[in-house]
DNA sequence: TATATAATTTAGGTATGCCTAAATTAGTTT
DNA sequence: AAACTAATTTAGGCATACCTAAATTATATA
């Protein structure tokens, strides 16, 4: 079995992979909030296993041993959030820490038990996908909030899930994966966006922004 | 915080201070499966930090702090196997190992929320009582099932937690908690014990007996 | 009381996973 | 090409939590 802090550097590398390919050792330290002498020493241990590839001065990138690792610890994080949310009520803003702890500790038993209970989801509820049992990823094409123009509609598809207060703060508009918007305005010179949600306008700012992605964008006139 | 091995060695001497006053060094290294040295360690690191009494070669005992901590750990433990069982289905001789894992880990708001949905439970699925959130423990006065005589009557009050191949050997004749038997015959010279549940009869051997606690004895001529 | 036995402690060592500080390498600028 | 900067690696340390082997202490026996 590999240890909390292995796993943890897996599912970062996995992470960081999805947007840029190789993952430099400064980055993946600077992601865990570890020195890079640390990730180094990490790296060459999971090189060792096989579970990475890796050249020194030249980043690192997962095995298909080290992917299916990942996959399943990323699986876990999924599943357990969205179980603490449906099945004890915890609040959205709070469960990714609480996951972030047990996603090492449970067993498959649990993990088998609790998609049941939620009746297989794909989802979690940041609007994540959830990987299955084999490893299938869903990916979706969304793209940030940032990207969006004057007067287009769209649906939240996915939120970041680890900032706890950011969560809260999106939360009092109701803005969760699922919710539409339009916008009203986008304010010149990197200014925030003014939305309408269900008849409320709301304004939201670029730093907020840019940790919201949306689907199903349709311009105006397709209306 | 503490470490999850400290908090293991806070739980274990609570469990052997119960039967027996002052925890020798052996005694709680042969329980821990450690060896008597690793155990000496831990226990002046405890003491460093007032969570134990402790002279050397006199065994150790805890303080009121330390008293507070080990409850709290074995409140988590007995909760999780309770909801486990509950909740996720998990079959009563797999909750001891899951809960054992997850009792360091979970937050003080998990826990309310599993004790909210439980409905304050005060027995876990293998009878053992839950202290309450301020560490009050409910003692109850339960003999071992090796103490009966022949034509006594009783109903099991709890059983060991931690060996799931007995566990399953006692769900095999319906041994539970709050189940009703009793004693048929108790063969000579420390043989088994012959009993009946709901009319059905059953042998139990010695080994098996030690392990089961049971209330509420009736003598034959009081039925 | 001396000695044997059992329990316990001390001493020294291992692996994990982090750290800081110094050395090295890569890449860019002049 | 030389020099500078930024990124990375190496080297040496620390804390946790375990281990084995040797030394010590307590207790029981002769």
């Amino acid at each position: 079995m590999l240890t909390h802090a292995a796993e943890d550097y897996l599912k970062s590398i996995y992470k960081l992979q999805e947007k840029g390919g190789k993952v430099s050792t400064g980055i993946l330290a600077e992601y865990l909030d570890v020195k890079p002498a640390s990730a180094t020493g990490m790296i060459k241990k999971l090189k060792t296993m096989k579970l990475v590839r890796y050249e020194r001065y030249r980043g690192v990138t997962l095995t298909a041993a080290g992917r299916a690792i990942a996959l399943e610890i990323i699986r876990h994080h999924r599943l357990l959030e969205l179980y603490l949310f449906k099945a004890l009520g915890v609040p959205w803003d709070g469960v990714h820490d609480e996951a972030e702890k047990l996603e090492h500790v449970i067993s498959e038993d649990i993990e088998a038990r609790m998609d049941e209970f939620l009746g297989y989801p794909t989802a979690d509820p940041h609007g994540a996908p959830i990987p299955d049992k084999n490893g299938v990823v869903v990916q979706t094409a969304s793209i940030p909030m940032t990207d969006l123009q004057n007067g287009q509609s769209c649906v939240v598809a996915e939120v970041s899930d680890n900032d706890s207060a950011l969560l809260r703060h999106l939360g009092s508009f109701n803005l969760y994966p699922g919710t539409a918007f339009r916008v009203i305005e986008v304010a010149p010179f990197e200014g925030p966006f003014t939305i309408d949600i269900a008849g409320q306008q709301v304004v939201i700012g670029r730093e907020v922004a840019k940790h919201v992605f949306v689907d199903q964008v349709q311009d105006p006139d397709n209306v």
